[in-house]
DNA sequence: CAGCGCCCCTGCCCGC
DNA sequence: TGCGGGCAGGGGCGCT
């Protein structure tokens, strides 16, 4: 489900709710996520105040004075924001309950997510020590990425999609950033000028910009904190549109496999 | 180190 | 209408 503009949609849409509110009760009805989630993790919250919220690749970190809680979405994952507290569905694992009376809630019927405590501030946890830039920064421009995919004869796909490369482009953005920019996916990273490097570049950041400002991509399950779905399917030009015709040029979208991720371009459009 | 394949899990869609 | 197979937005890990 859930790319960079997601995770950054879902800290948008938490945050206000979110402020300032001592955590009253901590409800974990399923444990077995990616990781288990700690067991101790009530006692942990247990009337503790949001202080901070930020974002890092994929992760939605939430502070606190002790420690941060991490929380990856996964494949399905999902965050809502519940005006007071319903029964619980199928799917709903965790409940934050919040002073105010509204309770935070993490669903993720895959339960590929994952909800981490993380106590020392001072060092990254051990699953953001290693990764690449935002693409978003501007670090991540042509003085950086270039040597590094000189480096890569794997496709130029596989290696946007690498999070120690630049972190939160997954598959849609991937593939449509690619298709923005020209550039076949299945091009080894290492034969691509730096002309096409800086244009790929600029198609990534413009993405996600667009994808943000839609409010996500809502392929089937994807809804913001207050239910609303993202917009920008609307602008997807290849994802999802295998045998359908090219918006520029008309001719078939084709799709294939690249590191077991389906891939979607325009075989006329993209070289 | 680079690259590949597997795996975690449920839901849904398609073809038979 | 029921069932099996394949696929899904992620990404860590173990192996070559």
């Amino acid at each position: 489900m859930p790319e960079l503009p997601e995770v950054e949609t879902t800290l948008n849409g938490v945050k206000p709710h979110l402020q300032s509110q001592k955590i009253t009760l901590v409800t974990v009805r399923q444990a077995r996520l990616r990781w288990l989630i700690p067991e101790n993790l009530a006692e942990i919250l247990q009337n503790q105040k949001f202080k901070g919220f930020r974002r890092r690749a994929k992760y939605l970190i939430f502070e606190f004075d002790h420690g941060e809680l991490i929380i990856h979405l996964g494949m399905s994952g999902r965050l809502s924001v519940l005006p007071h507290f319903v029964e619980a569905q199928k799917h709903d694992h965790v409940d934050f309950q919040l002073q105010n009376g509204k309770v935070l809630r993490y669903t993720d019927p895959r339960r590929f997510g994952a909800i981490l405590w993380h106590e020392n501030k001072l060092i990254a946890h051990k699953l953001l020590a290693h990764l690449g830039p935002e693409p978003l920064s501007e670090e991540f421009d042509l003085e950086y990425l270039k040597p590094l995919l000189k480096k890569r004869q794997l496709t130029i796909k596989q290696v946007i999609m690498d999070a120690k490369i630049v972190v939160g482009v997954g598959n849609i953005y991937a593939n449509e950033a690619l298709f923005l920019t020209g550039i076949d996916p299945r091009r080894p990273a290492n034969k691509i000028s730096a002309k096409r490097v800086q244009k790929l570049i600029e198609m990534i950041k413009n993405v996600l910009h667009a994808a943000i400002k839609a409010g996500g991509t809502t392929l089937k399950d994807f809804y913001g904190v207050d239910g609303a779905k993202g917009y920008f399917v609307q602008q997807l030009h290849v994802y999802g549109r295998a045998g359908l015709p090219c918006n520029t040029c008309g001719k078939k979208i084709k799709s294939l496999m690249l590191g077991q991720r389906n891939t979607f371009y325009c075989s006329n459009c993209q070289r």
